[in-house]
RNA sequence: GCUGCUGUGGCUCAGUUGGUAGAGCAGCUGAUUCGUAAUCAGCAGGUCGCCGGUUCAAGUCCGGCCAGCAGCUCCA
């Protein structure tokens, strides 16, 4: 790489540093602004930086504007950033005397023969690593933003103070600032939430927070979704099962569940006995595998479930379908003997790059490790997180580590998608799970004629069909693939003439197997194309006098291709073909 | 759950320094029958999230609760 090119947004390095001396001149901003705000952290992000304080008042959208044209001063006075070193007590003794406890507290967290660094900006000094820009006039200030303001607790601990965090972000040039602006715009209007209720696929009340209520169009596209899950599924030589959403608190203690997932659960009291509401399916498929013998032949045995689960997540948690109280798992649990395992978890992942590959969707794994509540042993864990490295590393794909985040009964896979703002959500998992075969005693009759205990995965590929579906309406802005789509053609009468020519056309694309609907309204061709193009319908058929006399009908994509006069056959041969190559288009 | 913000007819929003509510779209009725992104007219629709307080008077001010949004924490 040339040297100039380390000094561009194209080279993370530079952004990243870029970014982290913005948030040292905002810090420096706000100190001058309120001398009274406590600094915290202040590091670049993905996108931007953030800096956490505490302040003695909320920060608003005025204040920000008021930061940010100070932010301009200290870029236009091109301070210096000079980087110097202390040795611990004065290090301490620094921060303590100006009056930055949070400082005081960082410092004393580290390592004993740490350096102690700081970076020093005209009146502005604060404690940190670095590296950083020369000087504030390498800071375009016009090409600058701060975009919002949030809470942040200190250290991202939960029972510890509540800081604010500003986020800000900025570019080279005012025009990649405003693009980006732009972007976030554009990437709104894909939000689920927004068009799931201007598409009529769910909706959310008061009466259920958490809870989702599927409408008519979402529950086709759901139920089309399933259809599709269970074709595959079957491909790969599951058996379907379906267990109770209610069993009794002695199960659940069994699994475990009582002692280490309680807080999420539902309960209730049937005839004096606890019962809880499943927040995951796995305890019920236990029963099954366990209620008849099972021969070494049987294994691998894949059971799927798409099971319903309720779990109590926190109010603050919730979010349209990506996050709810309620969603149905498309759950399978895989039986093996030792030996089967780096097959059965390879042959899951190749299922997982065959169901994403289908939408099109890109995905991240992390490997999640060891949590600090667990059931079983370390030795038991580090084997089985070895296991699921080989396999995933055997088919020459990559991942990263999320320690301490298994479950806490075995280490997990997750595949993690990305929505419309880059957020990601995890949908797959893989979790591999020694423990519950051990407390439920499951066996199998080995070759030998003897019982032996399985091993089991967990497993989900779209994760919740709720969330799936929140990711793929973002991630298809809507315009679900005509295999999807809740209406496949809508059937456009261009005066009531052509009304009963409409409707003879939609029954028989109705007979083939497509999902159809005729605008019977006394209304013009144009807002009848309007109003079937925003609803994203993949094809309108527009029928008038002239299809009529010839016997045809004129098929116009929702992206506004007019595919001009066709016989219907021919239009459903293509689509037909759409349909079922699952083409995205 | 935590911090901040928001909550007006089905939807999107307007409602000035407190004086008992408006628009567009959707809906209904009528006219129009018009071939590729919005035809015209009329009608109807709201105890302004809920509860309480201040006031002669509250959608507008204050408090509590509920829900949503942004983020944190947590997580499929």
């Amino acid at each position: 790489m040339s040297e100039e090119n380390l000094y561009t947004f194209e080279n993370e390095q530079y952004r990243k540093t870029y970014w982290h001396t913005c948030s040292h001149v905002m810090a420096q901003a706000v100190k001058r602004l309120w001398p009274e705000v406590k600094l915290a952290i202040g590091p670049s992000i993905d996108e931007g930086w953030y800096y956490d304080m505490d302040a003695p008042f909320a920060f608003t959208p005025e204040h920000l504007e008021q930061i940010e044209a100070e932010m301009r001063k200290i870029c236009k006075e091109k301070l210096k950033l000079e980087r110097f070193e202390l040795p611990r007590a004065e290090a301490l003794a620094f921060m303590e005397e100006k009056g930055e406890p949070f400082k005081v507290e960082l410092i004393n967290d580290l390592p004993e023969d740490a350096a102690i660094s700081f970076y020093k900006q005209g009146e502005f000094t604060d404690l940190c690593a670095g590296p950083h820009l020369d000087s504030t006039g390498r800071i375009k200030g016009n090409a600058m933003k701060l975009t919002a303001c949030n809470a942040a607790y200190w250290r991202g601990d939960s029972s510890r103070e509540t800081l604010q965090r500003i986020y800000g972000i900025a570019f080279p040039k005012k025009d990649e600032l405003d693009e980006y602006l732009a972007r976030i715009e554009e990437a709104k209007k894909r939000d689920h939430r927004r068009l799931g209720k201007e598409l009529g696929l769910f909706m959310l009340r008061d009466e259920g927070p958490g809870f989702p209520f599927f409408l008519p169009k979402g529950m086709t596209l759901k139920n089309t979704l399933l259809d599709y899950w269970r074709q595959v599924h079957k491909k790969y030589g599951y058996v379907e099962i379906s267990t109770p959403i209610m069993l009794n608190r002695q199960l659940w203690e069994r699994s475990g569940h009582w002692d280490h997932y309680k807080d999420n659960m539902y309960t209730t009291v049937i005839d004096d006995v606890d019962f809880a509401i499943k927040p995951m399916n796995c305890p019920g498929g236990m029963l099954v595998y366990a209620s008849e013998p099972h021969s070494y032949r049987d294994l691998p045995l894949r059971v799927g479930e798409i099971g319903l689960v309720h779990r109590h997540e926190l109010s603050g948690a919730l979010h349209g379908l990506f996050r709810v109280r309620c969603f149905n798992q498309d759950d399978a649990h895989v039986f093996m003997t030792r030996d089967q395992m780096q097959d059965v978890i390879q042959e899951t992942v190749r299922l997982f790059d065959e169901v994403y590959s289908t939408f099109g969707l890109s995905y991240t794994i992390e490997l999640s490790t060891m949590p600090e509540d667990h059931i079983g042993t370390v030795d038991e864990w580090e084997r089985n997180q070895d296991i699921l490295k080989e396999a995933i590393t055997g088919m020459g794909k990559e991942f990263v580590i999320n320690e301490g985040d298994g479950a806490f009964y075995g280490p997990k896979l997750d595949f993690h998608l990305a929505d419309s703002l880059g957020r990601t959500w995890q949908c797959g998992t893989i979790q591999l799970d020694s423990q519950l075969p051990e407390r439920f005693e499951l066996e199998y009759t080995g070759e030998d004629g003897q019982k032996h205990r399985p091993v089991m995965i967990h497993r989900v590929v779209l994760g919740s069909i709720e969330r799936f579906i929140g990711v793929i309406t973002e991630h298809f802005a809507g315009a679900f693939p005509a295999w999807l789509a809740p209406v496949q053609v809508k059937v456009l009468p261009v005066t009531d003439r052509a009304a009963d020519y409409a409707k003879e056309v939609a029954a028989k694309l109705d007979e083939l197997g497509f999902r159809c609907e005729v605008d019977e309204r006394n209304e013009k061709i144009g807002k009848k194309i309007r109003e079937a193009t925003l609803e994203k319908v993949p094809y309108m058929l527009v029928v008038g006098d002239r299809d009529m006399e010839n016997g045809t009908v004129s098929p116009r994509h929702r992206s506004g291709e007019d595919l001009g006069a066709m016989t219907l056959d021919t239009f459903a041969a293509l689509l037909e073909d759409e349909v079922k190559s699952k083409a995205i288009k």
